[in-house]
DNA sequence: TTGAAAGCGCTACCAA
DNA sequence: TTGGTAGCGCTTTCAA
């Protein structure tokens, strides 16, 4: 068995009462006392059962993360902002991958919120209503994701996309084709919306085709019909729909940027290493993992800081897109 | 607060004593007490609480999952698999993501030891001796890695690499690069060992080129040393570094395959995304996330099952391999 | 400034 | 088959 505080108290000649607060309130021990028991305590290697603290205080110092599918490349850099901040809140994470399943999403959630003190939901697709649910229950952050009354992380959507529109315009493109993601999902949602309000601002004609799969095989199940809609350029859901977009153009032998160019959204690291590079507006990941857990830290501390971060997006101008034919 | 024992055991009109019977060792317990307790439960909604069930019974129901990067498209899958064997398991996964630092990981290894059951330890970099030494403290499964005494699920290296040279023999390649990873990296000698050894049953003549870092900047960067060394072929570490190989040939104007054959290692979701898409060794990565899930629990239930496991290869022939010129 | 003791929610033992 | 109760390791009163 590991060393408890009852180790420490009986060789530092004190009561366990007094270890605790050598180690959690140092300030109300004398100090001869609290350094004795200190050193006790880390000669001893003590280090306080958190399940059984927790069981007290009610804090068990973990947080819960939940993400539709680690396989999609967008999520993991999310992650790991989430990981490496929780860390230094010395708090450790549960992950739970939902696979893109909405209900099984909401059992994982109730799961999952019992034994954290917190839970950061990373594009959930579960219900709004059902979300609002859960938040009443447990803290909860949402990223990429925006609900009235819940805290959330997101990025500027419309500035993304009109950095993305303008230059596509700058390139001579004037009729441009939107491939849509799942109609369920708020980032779809988010993303038409502004792509509707900039291109009839800059007076482009814009051609919407079907919602297709957010991975790769939608992108290669589409492209024929982008093809086939006579556009000069094409904004698709995400990176990897734009990806299996290029994967067809090149089987068909149309070139890119050539023949029409592909723009894509997130910039997953993949989005620089394929030929030619993708052209994308940039998300933040890692940052966005980061405040998700601050923002959350923060209520679990009554702290009621900005309860909405909206951060900056950026156009990666790379070598799909090009001068309009 | 959430509804206890007490409140169960109260409106049932039963001791706490007995619901804990009703609920995990039903077959003590009378079948009419069994269900009346059994409705209150789930009528109240009552869940025990795990940590104070782990404070008596020693053991939490959560396993910890060690990854040196996550942004490192092979791991994601092999977090899945251990995610969704985990669940059926009713564990829950706490995730830590080293930053390939293997300083870092000794700690985290040890903090995440304290707050679960198990350990999965991902392809970790740490030093034969400190593993060796946590593996005494903690039951735990290596993934991708193999040391004597250890339980490990790894693949059949060997066998694999014998596809991938006979696959590049049959295809008249006779003068063969090979990419190494990083030295301190057990993955990286085995697949050495393995090159060697089926080099020369085969013939084939070896030109091993220096250490790189396992990722795409690695293969961008010992690109132009490939092409400087006469062969027609050029096997991988794994797939970053492949892609990295297949970006710098592009740039340069080398045709995949028809000027030089590229092999990559891994079968990443990437690999199958690119043009020309990679001919590549799979390594089975869901899978492998079971099969250390499964033994994991094994090993905590003291049934002594298979201490390691192999699990099988298989190349996946795609575009980037073609006749040596 | 310190100690004694109650009790967080649960399981395991012993007795009935 | 059931109930009473000790106690897991810790924090937090309350008293001294």
């Amino acid at each position: 068995m590991a060393v408890t505080i009852r180790d420490v108290a009986r060789m530092a000649g004190v009561s366990v009462a007094t270890v605790t607060r050598a180690l959690s309130t140092p300030e109300v021990v004398r100090p001869t006392t609290r350094e004795r028991v200190r050193e006790v305590a880390s000669s001893l290697g003590y280090h306080p059962n958190r399940a059984a603290r927790g069981l007290i205080t009610g804090r068990t110092g973990n947080i819960g993360l939940l993400v539709p599918d680690l396989a999609n490349p967008f999520f993991p850099s999310i992650v790991k902002g989430v990981q490496a901040r929780a860390l230094e809140a010395d708090h450790a994470v549960f992950l739970a991958d939902t696979d893109e399943d909405p209900d099984a999403e909401a059992g994982l959630v109730r799961k999952l919120a019992k034994q954290v003190d917190g839970l950061v939901l990373c594009s959930p697709r579960m219900a709004e209503q059902e979300l609002r649910a859960v938040a009443r229950e447990v803290p909860m952050v949402l990223v990429y994701r925006r609900i009235a009354g819940v805290p959330s992380v997101t990025a500027e959507f419309l500035d993304g996309m009109r950095q993305a529109l303008s230059h596509l315009v700058a390139l001579g493109h004037r009729r441009i084709a939107y491939v849509a993601g799942p109609r369920s999902s708020w980032a779809n949602r988010e993303r038409v919306r502004s792509l509707r309000t900039v291109a009839k601002q800059a007076g482009v004609e814009l051609v919407e085709l079907g919602s297709v799969t957010p991975q790769f095989q939608g992108g290669v199940s589409v492209a024929d019909r982008v093809l086939a809609a006579a556009v000069t350029a094409v904004i698709a859901y995400n990176d990897l729909v734009a990806l299996g977009l290029l994967h067809r153009f090149a089987a068909r032998g149309v070139a890119v940027p050539d023949d029409i160019s592909v723009l894509g959204f997130d910039d997953i690291p993949l989005a620089a290493m394929v030929h030619p590079a993708l052209t994308t507006v940039a998300l933040p990941q890692g940052q966005a993992g980061q405040a998700g857990v601050d923002l959350l830290l923060d209520l679990l501390n009554k702290r009621d800081r900005a309860v909405r971060r909206e951060l900056p997006t950026q156009l990666m101008v790379r070598g799909s897109t090009g001068s309009a034919r």
